[in-house]
DNA sequence: TCCTATATATAGACAGTGTCAATATATAGG
DNA sequence: CCTATATATTGACACTGTCTATATATAGGA
Protein backbone atom coordinates (compact mmCIF):
# COMPACT_ATOMS: atom_id res chain seq x y z
CA UNK A 1 0.00 0.00 0.00
CA UNK A 2 1.53 2.99 -1.05
CA UNK A 3 0.92 6.23 0.80
CA UNK A 4 0.87 8.06 -2.78
CA UNK A 5 -1.12 6.58 -5.34
CA UNK A 6 0.75 6.95 -8.77
CA UNK A 7 -1.08 7.15 -11.99
CA UNK A 8 1.50 4.63 -13.59
CA UNK A 9 4.57 3.21 -11.83
CA UNK A 10 6.81 5.20 -14.17
CA UNK A 11 5.99 8.98 -13.34
CA UNK A 12 5.61 10.33 -9.71
CA UNK A 13 2.46 11.31 -9.10
CA UNK A 14 1.70 15.13 -9.16
CA UNK A 15 2.81 15.07 -5.08
CA UNK A 16 5.89 13.25 -4.60
CA UNK A 17 5.54 11.84 -1.56
CA UNK A 18 8.98 11.99 0.24
CA UNK A 19 10.52 15.08 -1.90
CA UNK A 20 12.24 16.32 1.23
CA UNK A 21 14.47 13.25 1.79
CA UNK A 22 15.06 13.14 -1.83
CA UNK A 23 16.54 16.32 -2.22
CA UNK A 24 18.81 15.71 0.60
CA UNK A 25 20.27 12.72 -1.02
CA UNK A 26 20.45 14.60 -4.52
CA UNK A 27 22.02 17.81 -2.88
CA UNK A 28 24.74 15.48 -0.90
CA UNK A 29 25.44 13.41 -4.19
CA UNK A 30 25.96 16.74 -6.04
CA UNK A 31 28.20 18.03 -3.16
CA UNK A 32 30.45 14.93 -3.65
CA UNK A 33 30.83 15.26 -7.11
CA UNK A 34 31.18 18.87 -7.73
CA UNK A 35 31.25 20.47 -3.86
CA UNK A 36 29.20 22.60 -2.69
CA UNK A 37 29.08 25.53 -5.44
CA UNK A 38 27.24 22.71 -7.62
CA UNK A 39 24.34 22.30 -5.20
CA UNK A 40 21.64 24.54 -7.17
CA UNK A 41 18.25 24.58 -6.29
CA UNK A 42 17.34 23.83 -9.85
CA UNK A 43 19.72 20.94 -10.31
CA UNK A 44 18.50 19.25 -7.11
CA UNK A 45 15.15 19.69 -8.06
CA UNK A 46 15.70 18.18 -11.90
CA UNK A 47 17.62 15.07 -10.19
CA UNK A 48 14.87 14.53 -7.82
CA UNK A 49 12.12 15.12 -11.12
CA UNK A 50 10.45 17.66 -10.04
CA UNK A 51 10.14 21.38 -10.96
CA UNK A 52 12.42 23.89 -10.33
CA UNK A 53 10.28 25.80 -7.94
CA UNK A 54 9.09 22.47 -5.79
CA UNK A 55 11.68 22.58 -3.71
CA UNK A 56 10.34 25.89 -1.84
CA UNK A 57 7.94 23.63 0.01
CA UNK A 58 10.49 21.77 1.83
CA UNK A 59 13.60 24.43 1.90
CA UNK A 60 12.75 28.12 2.52
CA UNK A 61 15.79 29.06 -0.07
CA UNK A 62 18.99 27.58 -0.96
CA UNK A 63 20.92 28.92 2.08
CA UNK A 64 18.31 26.47 4.18
CA UNK A 65 18.80 23.50 1.91
CA UNK A 66 22.25 24.02 2.31
CA UNK A 67 22.14 24.77 6.14
CA UNK A 68 19.93 21.45 6.44
CA UNK A 69 22.94 19.51 4.71
CA UNK A 70 25.39 21.05 6.71
CA UNK A 71 24.00 20.65 9.80
CA UNK A 72 23.43 16.34 8.99
CA UNK A 73 27.10 16.24 8.08
CA UNK A 74 28.37 17.74 11.34
CA UNK A 75 25.82 15.45 12.75
CA UNK A 76 27.61 12.68 10.91
CA UNK A 77 31.09 13.76 11.68
CA UNK A 78 29.93 13.74 15.39
CA UNK A 79 28.90 10.23 14.98
CA UNK A 80 32.44 8.85 13.81
CA UNK A 81 34.41 10.80 16.39
CA UNK A 82 32.12 9.07 18.93
CA UNK A 83 33.16 5.63 17.34
CA UNK A 84 36.35 6.22 17.13
CA UNK A 85 36.86 7.57 20.54
CA UNK A 86 34.82 4.96 22.36
CA UNK A 87 36.86 2.20 20.80
CA UNK A 88 39.81 4.05 21.66
CA UNK A 89 42.27 1.92 24.65
CA UNK A 90 44.44 3.03 27.06
CA UNK A 91 45.31 6.75 28.54
CA UNK A 92 42.45 9.33 28.53
CA UNK A 93 45.06 11.30 25.88
CA UNK A 94 44.90 8.53 23.57
CA UNK A 95 41.22 9.91 23.32
CA UNK A 96 42.19 12.93 22.20
CA UNK A 97 44.71 11.72 19.65
CA UNK A 98 41.75 9.70 18.02
CA UNK A 99 39.04 12.92 18.43
CA UNK A 100 42.08 14.61 16.25
CA UNK A 101 42.43 12.05 14.15
CA UNK A 102 39.01 11.38 13.24
CA UNK A 103 38.15 14.65 12.13
CA UNK A 104 41.35 14.80 10.05
CA UNK A 105 40.74 11.56 8.30
CA UNK A 106 37.24 12.35 8.06
CA UNK A 107 38.17 15.75 5.96
CA UNK A 108 40.39 13.83 3.72
CA UNK A 109 38.25 11.51 2.88
CA UNK A 110 35.52 13.33 2.54
CA UNK A 111 37.22 16.57 0.77
CA UNK A 112 33.63 18.42 -0.44
CA UNK A 113 31.49 17.64 2.90
CA UNK A 114 34.33 19.01 4.77
CA UNK A 115 34.54 21.93 2.78
CA UNK A 116 30.61 22.91 3.01
CA UNK A 117 31.03 22.14 6.78
CA UNK A 118 33.33 25.59 7.01
CA UNK A 119 31.86 27.47 4.01
CA UNK A 120 29.79 30.27 6.41
CA UNK A 121 29.02 32.20 3.98
CA UNK A 122 26.29 29.42 2.37
CA UNK A 123 24.82 28.68 5.18
CA UNK A 124 22.42 30.24 8.18
CA UNK A 125 24.70 30.40 10.63
CA UNK A 126 22.22 31.87 13.44
CA UNK A 127 20.36 28.37 12.68
CA UNK A 128 19.88 26.51 15.79
CA UNK A 129 20.23 22.83 14.74
CA UNK A 130 23.41 23.65 12.90
CA UNK A 131 24.62 25.55 16.16
CA UNK A 132 23.70 22.22 17.97
CA UNK A 133 25.45 20.46 15.92
CA UNK A 134 29.02 21.97 16.07
CA UNK A 135 28.55 23.02 19.76
CA UNK A 136 28.12 18.95 20.34
CA UNK A 137 31.60 18.23 18.41
CA UNK A 138 33.06 20.83 19.97
CA UNK A 139 32.05 20.44 23.72
CA UNK A 140 33.17 16.59 22.73
CA UNK A 141 36.41 17.80 22.32
CA UNK A 142 36.83 20.10 25.13
CA UNK A 143 35.19 16.94 27.42
CA UNK A 144 37.58 14.31 26.23
CA UNK A 145 40.76 17.31 26.69
CA UNK A 146 39.74 17.85 29.82
CA UNK A 147 39.45 14.21 30.93
CA UNK A 148 43.04 13.77 29.25
CA UNK A 149 44.88 16.05 32.08
CA UNK A 150 45.53 15.89 35.71
CA UNK A 151 47.45 19.27 36.24
CA UNK A 152 46.09 21.85 33.92
CA UNK A 153 48.59 23.95 31.99
CA UNK A 154 46.15 25.40 30.15
CA UNK A 155 42.59 26.16 30.11
CA UNK A 156 40.50 23.52 28.06
CA UNK A 157 39.15 26.19 25.55
CA UNK A 158 42.28 27.56 24.50
CA UNK A 159 43.83 23.75 24.38
CA UNK A 160 40.63 22.77 22.43
CA UNK A 161 40.52 25.71 19.96
CA UNK A 162 44.96 25.53 19.90
CA UNK A 163 44.06 21.33 18.91
CA UNK A 164 41.57 22.31 16.28
CA UNK A 165 43.03 25.11 15.00
CA UNK A 166 45.90 22.69 14.01
CA UNK A 167 43.71 19.95 12.41
CA UNK A 168 41.47 22.28 10.48
CA UNK A 169 44.35 24.22 9.19
CA UNK A 170 46.28 21.07 8.45
CA UNK A 171 43.01 19.90 6.68
CA UNK A 172 42.40 22.93 4.54
CA UNK A 173 45.67 22.80 3.25
CA UNK A 174 45.97 19.46 2.32
CA UNK A 175 42.49 19.74 0.65
CA UNK A 176 43.32 22.90 -1.43
CA UNK A 177 46.74 21.71 -2.37
CA UNK A 178 48.37 24.15 -0.65
CA UNK A 179 52.24 23.79 0.17
CA UNK A 180 53.71 20.00 -0.27
CA UNK A 181 51.69 17.07 0.03
CA UNK A 182 52.74 15.62 3.97
CA UNK A 183 51.33 12.48 5.00
CA UNK A 184 53.47 12.05 7.43
CA UNK A 185 55.58 14.98 7.98
CA UNK A 186 53.90 16.18 11.12
CA UNK A 187 55.07 13.21 12.96
CA UNK A 188 57.22 10.73 10.45
CA UNK A 189 54.34 8.04 10.83
CA UNK A 190 51.41 7.29 8.71
CA UNK A 191 49.14 10.11 9.16
CA UNK A 192 46.60 7.83 10.83
CA UNK A 193 48.72 7.54 13.80
CA UNK A 194 49.60 11.64 13.56
CA UNK A 195 49.46 14.28 16.24
CA UNK B 1 48.30 66.25 -21.52
CA UNK B 2 46.37 62.92 -21.44
CA UNK B 3 47.37 60.30 -22.90
CA UNK B 4 43.64 59.71 -24.01
CA UNK B 5 42.29 62.84 -24.80
CA UNK B 6 38.20 63.36 -23.66
CA UNK B 7 35.50 64.70 -25.14
CA UNK B 8 34.72 66.28 -22.17
CA UNK B 9 36.00 66.57 -18.55
CA UNK B 10 32.63 64.27 -17.01
CA UNK B 11 32.34 61.28 -19.18
CA UNK B 12 35.21 58.84 -19.97
CA UNK B 13 36.07 58.37 -23.59
CA UNK B 14 35.54 55.13 -25.22
CA UNK B 15 39.07 54.18 -23.96
CA UNK B 16 39.06 54.29 -20.55
CA UNK B 17 43.27 54.22 -20.75
CA UNK B 18 43.20 53.08 -17.39
CA UNK B 19 40.63 50.35 -17.07
CA UNK B 20 42.51 47.51 -15.65
CA UNK B 21 43.70 49.30 -12.53
CA UNK B 22 40.45 50.82 -12.05
CA UNK B 23 38.65 47.46 -12.31
CA UNK B 24 41.18 46.08 -10.03
CA UNK B 25 40.49 48.80 -7.37
CA UNK B 26 37.51 48.53 -7.74
CA UNK B 27 37.12 44.65 -7.27
CA UNK B 28 38.99 45.40 -3.85
CA UNK B 29 36.36 47.92 -2.79
CA UNK B 30 33.93 45.14 -3.43
CA UNK B 31 35.92 43.01 -1.53
CA UNK B 32 36.31 44.68 1.32
CA UNK B 33 32.59 46.18 1.47
CA UNK B 34 30.44 42.89 0.71
CA UNK B 35 33.60 39.53 0.47
CA UNK B 36 34.73 37.47 -2.23
CA UNK B 37 31.11 36.78 -3.61
CA UNK B 38 30.10 40.66 -4.33
CA UNK B 39 33.01 40.97 -6.73
CA UNK B 40 31.08 40.24 -9.80
CA UNK B 41 32.21 41.17 -13.46
CA UNK B 42 29.16 43.48 -13.64
CA UNK B 43 29.58 45.11 -10.57
CA UNK B 44 33.01 45.89 -11.14
CA UNK B 45 32.35 47.18 -14.61
CA UNK B 46 29.56 49.74 -13.37
CA UNK B 47 31.70 51.17 -10.63
CA UNK B 48 34.44 51.62 -13.49
CA UNK B 49 31.30 53.42 -15.27
CA UNK B 50 32.31 51.07 -18.49
CA UNK B 51 30.14 48.12 -20.42
CA UNK B 52 29.51 45.18 -18.42
CA UNK B 53 31.52 43.50 -21.47
CA UNK B 54 34.71 45.98 -21.16
CA UNK B 55 36.39 44.01 -18.76
CA UNK B 56 37.48 41.21 -20.62
CA UNK B 57 40.08 42.73 -22.76
CA UNK B 58 41.92 43.08 -19.69
CA UNK B 59 40.33 39.56 -17.48
CA UNK B 60 39.70 36.74 -19.47
CA UNK B 61 37.11 35.61 -17.07
CA UNK B 62 35.75 36.35 -13.74
CA UNK B 63 38.27 33.44 -11.87
CA UNK B 64 41.04 35.51 -13.75
CA UNK B 65 40.11 38.84 -12.62
CA UNK B 66 39.72 37.30 -8.72
CA UNK B 67 43.44 35.53 -9.30
CA UNK B 68 44.93 38.63 -10.18
CA UNK B 69 43.33 40.34 -6.72
CA UNK B 70 44.48 37.26 -4.65
CA UNK B 71 47.81 37.34 -6.20
CA UNK B 72 48.17 41.16 -5.21
CA UNK B 73 46.98 40.20 -1.65
CA UNK B 74 49.14 37.86 -1.18
CA UNK B 75 52.21 40.32 -2.26
CA UNK B 76 50.85 42.81 0.39
CA UNK B 77 51.01 40.28 2.96
CA UNK B 78 54.21 39.15 2.09
CA UNK B 79 55.38 43.42 2.66
CA UNK B 80 53.63 43.56 5.50
CA UNK B 81 55.24 40.12 6.95
CA UNK B 82 58.65 41.31 5.76
CA UNK B 83 58.24 44.48 7.48
CA UNK B 84 57.30 43.33 10.88
CA UNK B 85 60.22 40.33 11.02
CA UNK B 86 62.68 42.95 9.93
CA UNK B 87 61.87 45.27 12.68
CA UNK B 88 61.85 42.52 15.21
CA UNK B 89 65.05 42.39 17.91
CA UNK B 90 66.08 39.61 20.04
CA UNK B 91 66.94 35.91 18.83
CA UNK B 92 65.92 34.54 15.89
CA UNK B 93 63.00 32.79 17.65
CA UNK B 94 61.33 35.78 17.90
CA UNK B 95 60.99 36.80 13.93
CA UNK B 96 58.77 33.82 14.01
CA UNK B 97 56.64 35.22 16.66
CA UNK B 98 56.39 38.42 14.58
CA UNK B 99 55.80 36.42 11.26
CA UNK B 100 52.83 34.55 12.95
CA UNK B 101 51.67 37.51 14.35
CA UNK B 102 51.43 39.75 11.49
CA UNK B 103 49.47 36.54 9.53
CA UNK B 104 47.10 36.80 11.82
CA UNK B 105 46.77 40.44 12.52
CA UNK B 106 46.53 41.19 8.85
CA UNK B 107 43.36 38.22 8.69
CA UNK B 108 41.88 39.80 11.66
CA UNK B 109 42.31 43.63 10.53
CA UNK B 110 40.92 42.30 6.36
CA UNK B 111 38.67 39.57 7.02
CA UNK B 112 37.50 39.95 3.26
CA UNK B 113 40.86 40.05 1.90
CA UNK B 114 41.76 37.33 4.09
CA UNK B 115 38.90 34.91 3.15
CA UNK B 116 39.61 35.25 -0.88
CA UNK B 117 43.11 34.12 0.37
CA UNK B 118 41.45 31.04 0.86
CA UNK B 119 39.07 30.65 -1.49
CA UNK B 120 40.58 28.48 -4.15
CA UNK B 121 37.22 27.53 -5.65
CA UNK B 122 37.90 31.28 -6.85
CA UNK B 123 40.88 31.38 -8.43
CA UNK B 124 42.90 29.78 -11.17
CA UNK B 125 45.32 27.72 -8.88
CA UNK B 126 47.57 26.60 -11.68
CA UNK B 127 48.59 30.61 -12.13
CA UNK B 128 51.87 31.00 -12.11
CA UNK B 129 51.66 34.70 -10.49
CA UNK B 130 49.66 33.35 -7.78
CA UNK B 131 51.71 30.25 -6.80
CA UNK B 132 54.97 32.73 -6.82
CA UNK B 133 53.19 35.12 -4.21
CA UNK B 134 51.93 31.78 -2.01
CA UNK B 135 55.49 30.65 -2.29
CA UNK B 136 57.36 33.56 -1.59
CA UNK B 137 55.35 33.60 2.13
CA UNK B 138 55.86 29.81 2.48
CA UNK B 139 59.42 29.79 1.75
CA UNK B 140 60.02 33.29 4.19
CA UNK B 141 58.57 31.28 7.28
CA UNK B 142 60.56 28.13 6.02
CA UNK B 143 63.60 29.93 6.53
CA UNK B 144 62.82 32.31 9.28
CA UNK B 145 61.96 29.06 11.00
CA UNK B 146 65.09 27.25 10.24
CA UNK B 147 67.17 30.50 11.39
CA UNK B 148 65.71 30.49 14.71
CA UNK B 149 66.82 26.82 16.08
CA UNK B 150 70.17 24.87 16.31
CA UNK B 151 69.45 22.10 17.13
CA UNK B 152 66.71 20.72 14.29
CA UNK B 153 63.67 18.63 16.18
CA UNK B 154 61.70 18.49 13.30
CA UNK B 155 62.03 19.09 9.76
CA UNK B 156 61.66 22.66 8.87
CA UNK B 157 58.69 21.64 6.65
CA UNK B 158 56.97 20.03 9.28
CA UNK B 159 57.40 22.67 11.75
CA UNK B 160 56.42 25.50 8.98
CA UNK B 161 52.89 23.96 8.38
CA UNK B 162 52.42 23.19 11.91
CA UNK B 163 52.75 26.67 12.55
CA UNK B 164 50.97 27.92 9.69
CA UNK B 165 47.99 25.39 10.59
CA UNK B 166 47.63 26.40 13.51
CA UNK B 167 47.92 30.37 12.96
CA UNK B 168 45.16 29.70 9.62
CA UNK B 169 42.41 27.55 11.72
CA UNK B 170 42.89 30.02 14.38
CA UNK B 171 42.18 32.92 12.12
CA UNK B 172 39.76 31.01 9.84
CA UNK B 173 37.70 30.05 13.21
CA UNK B 174 37.85 34.12 14.37
CA UNK B 175 37.16 35.24 11.53
CA UNK B 176 34.11 32.85 10.56
CA UNK B 177 32.77 33.33 14.59
CA UNK B 178 32.96 29.50 15.74
CA UNK B 179 33.29 28.81 19.14
CA UNK B 180 34.13 31.69 21.69
CA UNK B 181 35.83 34.99 20.87
CA UNK B 182 38.61 34.77 22.47
CA UNK B 183 41.31 37.23 22.00
CA UNK B 184 43.60 36.15 24.81
CA UNK B 185 42.53 32.66 25.46
CA UNK B 186 45.81 31.14 24.04
CA UNK B 187 48.64 32.83 26.42
CA UNK B 188 46.14 35.22 28.51
CA UNK B 189 47.90 38.14 26.99
CA UNK B 190 46.84 40.34 24.19
CA UNK B 191 47.09 38.92 21.23
CA UNK B 192 49.19 41.23 19.45
CA UNK B 193 51.69 39.58 21.57
CA UNK B 194 50.85 36.04 21.29
CA UNK B 195 51.88 32.44 20.21
C1' DT C 1 -19.85 11.00 1.35
C1' DC C 2 -18.99 15.59 0.41
C1' DC C 3 -16.51 19.88 1.39
C1' DT C 4 -13.08 22.57 2.59
C1' DA C 5 -8.57 23.80 4.49
C1' DT C 6 -3.99 22.77 3.83
C1' DA C 7 0.03 20.72 1.87
C1' DT C 8 2.43 20.19 -2.15
C1' DA C 9 3.20 20.64 -6.82
C1' DT C 10 3.52 23.35 -11.55
C1' DA C 11 4.31 27.18 -14.84
C1' DG C 12 5.79 31.55 -15.80
C1' DA C 13 8.15 35.72 -14.87
C1' DC C 14 11.91 38.74 -13.19
C1' DA C 15 16.34 40.40 -12.20
C1' DG C 16 20.75 39.01 -11.76
C1' DT C 17 24.90 36.44 -13.35
C1' DG C 18 29.18 34.92 -16.73
C1' DT C 19 30.33 34.58 -21.25
C1' DC C 20 30.18 34.86 -26.23
C1' DA C 21 29.63 37.05 -30.93
C1' DA C 22 29.11 40.93 -33.74
C1' DT C 23 30.11 45.52 -34.12
C1' DA C 24 32.06 50.14 -33.23
C1' DT C 25 35.72 53.25 -32.10
C1' DA C 26 40.31 54.71 -30.84
C1' DT C 27 45.22 54.32 -31.02
C1' DA C 28 49.74 53.18 -33.00
C1' DG C 29 52.97 52.55 -36.59
C1' DG C 30 54.46 52.18 -41.26
C1' DC D 1 46.81 58.65 -44.71
C1' DC D 2 45.77 53.95 -43.96
C1' DT D 3 45.49 49.85 -41.81
C1' DA D 4 46.22 46.53 -38.02
C1' DT D 5 45.33 46.09 -33.39
C1' DA D 6 43.66 47.27 -28.91
C1' DT D 7 39.78 48.44 -26.53
C1' DA D 8 35.05 49.37 -26.00
C1' DT D 9 29.73 48.65 -26.80
C1' DT D 10 25.44 46.17 -27.61
C1' DG D 11 22.81 42.27 -27.65
C1' DA D 12 22.09 37.54 -26.92
C1' DC D 13 22.14 33.07 -24.42
C1' DA D 14 21.82 29.91 -20.77
C1' DC D 15 22.09 29.72 -16.29
C1' DT D 16 20.79 31.07 -11.39
C1' DG D 17 17.40 32.14 -6.96
C1' DT D 18 13.14 33.69 -5.88
C1' DC D 19 8.43 35.37 -6.38
C1' DT D 20 3.47 35.00 -7.89
C1' DA D 21 -0.41 32.79 -9.53
C1' DT D 22 -2.40 28.52 -10.27
C1' DA D 23 -3.32 23.55 -10.06
C1' DT D 24 -3.78 19.24 -7.73
C1' DA D 25 -3.70 16.02 -3.90
C1' DT D 26 -4.49 14.83 0.80
C1' DA D 27 -6.66 14.97 5.38
C1' DG D 28 -10.23 15.65 8.54
C1' DG D 29 -14.69 17.24 10.02
C1' DA D 30 -19.74 17.81 8.95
Amino acid sequence: MQKYPMTNRKRAAYHHGNLRETLLAAALKLLDKAGPDAITIREVARLAGVSHAAPVNHFKDRTTLLTTVATQLFEDLDEVIEKQTEMTQGKPVEKVNSFINALITYGLKHPNRYRLLWRRDLVNNQDDALQQAMDAIYDKLVATLDRSTRKKRYDKHTSAVALWSLAHGYVSMRLDGNFVPMTDTITGQPREEAI
